[in-house]
DNA sequence: TCTATAAGTTCCTTCAGGGAACCTGCAAGA
DNA sequence: TCTTGCAGGTTCCCTGAAGGAACTTATAGA
């Protein structure tokens, strides 16, 4: 957790910071969505200090991104929740960008399937009006409902 | 910057967070993004500390996100780079979530118009391939190229 | 009963973040 | 010309978070 907190700003980026702003917090994420669900699984593959992944795990789960579950006699599992499921997202456009500007030359260290055209793709962003490519050259910036702006 | 160096894993994710993964760096795009290209402009929009905003200018400019230029007389603005304009997009999914699951009832700070079709609309992540639809739960992800996979 | 393992907790050291004061170079006004 | 103002930092000190290793507790199995 940063010092100066985020998650009373007006703005959707800093209160999405406040949760997972914190730089382990997305490979904390990325382990449990693949399948690393237990402490020392999450500890051993991501080189945290023990005491850094409790106080994460202890946020995001506080934060409803994650589920603490019984396992077997004394043993929990980590789980996404919808909201951590969500985040995903983020994780993906993530890999988009690291792919394409720091990935080098041995390719992509990972590749998706879509299940619904079962082609190996990557993720691109839409308009979910008209489904046409939506990029931060093709919008306008309009303050909102809460009117503080996009930039308060 | 993190204590433990993200850089040389062999995970984009973490590659992508090396870049921007301290928590200030998304807003400082965004004030970019927005507008506010100077430095003093910058500092009290956001009341990050003069001396953390110095640092984080740095490391951005130092990794291509952001340009530094002379403006007039002695002064300076940072301007978006292509590679950082792409970085805009993962802004743009952080605001989907936090609209979603942050907002509460004010409703969006802010809102985007869309170039193409000229509607308010938000952003969904879609397949390269067909198109369609693309989240979390719509992919497999396998091992490609740089084998070391997703995760690790 | 003894041992192994999972899941933390505690303690100490180091270093990054926050904040305030200070410095420097250019420009315009008196 | 002097000086005032301002933008864009830099320097200093203090606090608190990150890293790392050792310790603790609870359960399961031999």
């Amino acid at each position: 957790m940063q010092r100066t907190q985020f998650g009373e700003m007006a703005c959707s980026i800093a209160r999405t910071l406040d949760v997972i702003g914190e730089p382990w917090s997305p490979l904390i994420l990325r382990d449990v969505y693949v399948g690393f669900s237990r402490f020392d699984q999450i500890q051993q593959d991501l080189g945290i200090s023990r005491k850094v992944l409790t106080e994460r795990l202890k946020w995001l789960v506080a934060n409803d991104v994650l589920d603490r579950r019984p396992y077997s006699g004394g043993r929990f599992e980590y789980v996404l929740t919808d909201k951590g499921l969500e985040l995903v997202e983020l994780l993906m456009v993530m890999v988009k960008w690291g792919d394409r500007w720091t990935a080098g030359t041995a390719g992509p260290p990972v590749l998706y399937r879509h299940h619904a055209c079962g082609e190996i793709s990557h993720v691109e962003l839409s308009c979910s009006v008209c489904h046409k490519p939506m990029t931060p050259a093709d919008i306008d910036v309009l303050p909102g409902p809460a009117t503080a702006g996009f930039a308060s």
